[in-house]
DNA sequence: GATAAATAGTTGAACTCGCAAGTATTGAAG
DNA sequence: CTTCAATACTTGCGAGTTCAACTATTTATC
């Protein structure tokens, strides 16, 4: 193995920032959800996904992608989240691999439900502390990081059923 | 409960992105640590945060907080840790509450041995797709948010035996 | 058309972490 | 000097995630 292409100075405290913030952050929200609605963030970002798909209904696979999870994750979230009555999941008849996992009536209440206090939290721990100028320069620099974490997706924003 | 305060476009978009980030990056540096040195990114950090403090050793309390991580996460890491021979626990004198925690030997030469691979894995995932004006970029832009984050540490990177 | 390989998804076990509760010690108040 | 609260951890339990293994179906290959 050769000598390791250590971090300069810039980039340890980049990196740690980074760590501090995917530490925190995740865990500041999941107190919220928990503790308000009885959701993970996982299963709140499920369900929100779905609630902004056409037909508020996708595959799995594509729930997977969108919300940045393993297919493993989904599944066991997708149980817990039928259980409780807020999805359905059903065979594709074109291919009988698939499911498609759609909000029920409940499901979409659930989220109405849970949306408001969720972005009240995001907003006290971030957005209440940022002006526009420096939300704009958070979103160009933290750009072509995805870029590189997600090769094939340009904008993680992006995402119509093609995906 | 008054109308929320919904999020505008720029702000969906950047705690996406801040979502996304906190998902995909934790996770690849796990599963390199896990497969290369059957070690957990956290228990990794509490090697590396002890191996840079004065005589390799911090009170418990001080490491949870450098480590981001709660007393008892670390409690449960730190079993493991000893378990395997890496560190050591030992009570206060002057506080018999308190416990020190010292990497050990073996322990340094596990974390010298784990790092150039951990680096490794960061720099295949994040820095060998930015410029050094993008790290600088992403530096400024991060520190309100850290500051939001955590407001007693301005910044991550300085935490001296004081803290 | 049979066989192999790839795709879609589920499941069980192992592991980590958060929470609540518990122990031990120190500091503060009366 | 006793009592009560605060500090510094530890531990058991439960919940979520990952990994590997598995089923089922579809596509590709010979």
């Amino acid at each position: 193995m050769d000598t390791p292409r250590w971090l300069n100075d810039e980039e340890i405290a980049l990196w740690k920032r980074l760590q501090a913030i995917s530490e925190i952050l995740p865990a500041t929200v999941d107190a919220q959800l928990r503790a308000d609605v009885e959701l993970t963030r996982y299963e709140y970002y499920v369900l929100a996904m779905l609630s902004e798909a056409p037909e508020r209904r996708l595959p799995m696979s594509t729930l997977a992608l969108v919300t940045n999870g393993s297919l493993s994750r989904l599944s066991h979230a997708a149980r817990r989240l039928e259980q409780e009555g807020w999805i359905v999941r059903e065979r594709v008849p074109t291919d009988r691999r698939a499911m498609i996992a759609t909000l029920t009536e409940a499901g979409f209440a659930k989220i109405v439900d849970a949306a408001p206090g969720h972005v009240e939290r995001v907003r006290e721990v971030l957005f209440d502390h940022l002006d526009p100028d420096q939300v704009a320069a958070l979103n160009a620099a933290l750009a072509p990081v995805l870029a590189a974490l997600l090769p094939e997706l340009g904008d993680p924003a992006e995402c119509p059923g093609s995906c």
